[in-house]
DNA sequence: ACGTTTGCCTAATGGTCTTAGGCAAATTAG
DNA sequence: CTAATTTGCCTAAGACCATTAGGCAAACGT
């Protein structure tokens, strides 16, 4: 028999090219179909439906996101680690941006699990056993990176940031050493 | 004549309770009609096409956010200030999640600026009065604050910290220490 | 060479958004 | 009060979408 599998990864890598030309939002199976010059029916033996078909875009788009994001943060520590991962992260996102909204989209919560979505949560703890934060606060602190990477490139790409000065450039960096500085020292609780 | 936007006013605050109900994507002209016990043609005299509603209910949304920021803050400043103005918008986003993921919409230039969206960084503006950064810091620093409560509402919403200790209730307290802390020592930029 | 599988097809159903044109009731003006 | 206007809804129709069913030829493994 011809490879079964093959055929729906190419399908799906088209979907993940197709999501950074005209947007995540905008992949459908008939639109789909029209790039790979099918008709759209034909789809439906390699996806089961839209909802399938993004839902595997998106898991697609997570595993190169956190082998981006993996291979930044191999051989460094501390600032430079955390600017390196930051980075993976922003630049992923604008030379993917159809794939980085991809990754972003609401998965249940067997496939999230069975996702490389805690690959990242595993990443973001290794990047922080450069600073040594009470065990406590580790979560806290993975959780608010989790946050400030995601909103703030997502606020950079919906254009929140691109008609006033200072560039985005330099508040990024200026955030990261803002955050580099937190975690250095991060205040006691309570 | 029967005044004219009046109308179309009901119709958009029905689409922003639909939100609510089915979340803000599920949100067409076909489900609205269905709620307010209409055809579907018939909501177009209200509202131009889809994206105008969708439009109109992010708007909608962006001045009511305004407004539970504005009333949050007001007497407020330091630590007090800062947590009741991300608790505004922490709360509204639990208990609008429609309403909240329209106020993420995203608008084109025009729209946006005349939404409510530029009060949100004048009020953040406000409230970092309080602590005094210096001047040029000032807009990283908001930029850092809207970054943080986007994402880690957005987080949160999509259930990534529901799953795991600790509580993401005891994330969010920390989180606003941790960045009140930030605020009161910001490092001077290299 | 042969049976199986694959990858595509056509056809059909039911749903969507949107425009056009019409009609009755509400509203305003004289 | 009456007449003209406007509103808010309607039906009808076109174009597009997602999805299912059933078929057929080429590619494949044995």
């Amino acid at each position: 028999m011809a490879r079964a599998g093959l055929a729906a990864e190419r399908v799906v890598r088209a979907g993940a090219e197709l999501a950074d030309e005209i947007g995540f939002e905008q992949v459908t199976p008939s639109e789909l179909a029209r790039k790979l010059g099918i008709k759209t029916a034909s789809l439906y033996s390699h996806v089961k439906n839209a909802h399938d078909l993004k839902t595997r875009i998106a898991l697609l788009a997570l595993e190169e996101l956190a082998d981006q994001a993996s291979a930044a943060i191999a051989g460094r520590a501390g600032r430079d680690a955390l600017g390196a991962f930051a980075n993976a992260y922003r630049d992923y996102a604008f030379q993917h941006p159809g794939r980085f909204a991809a990754a972003r989209f609401r998965l249940d919560a067997a496939t999230a699990a069975s996702s490389a979505g805690p690959r990242h949560s595993r990443m973001t703890r290794a990047l922080l056993r450069g600073y040594d934060l009470p065990e406590l606060q580790e979560t806290h602190a993975v959780r608010l990176l989790g946050s400030v990477f995601n909103g703030y490139v997502e606020l950079e790409m919906a254009g929140g940031f691109s008609h006033s000065a200072p560039s985005s450039e330099e508040s990024w960096t200026e955030i990261l050493d803002a955050l580099d500085s937190l975690l250095r020292n991060w205040p006691a609780s309570s």
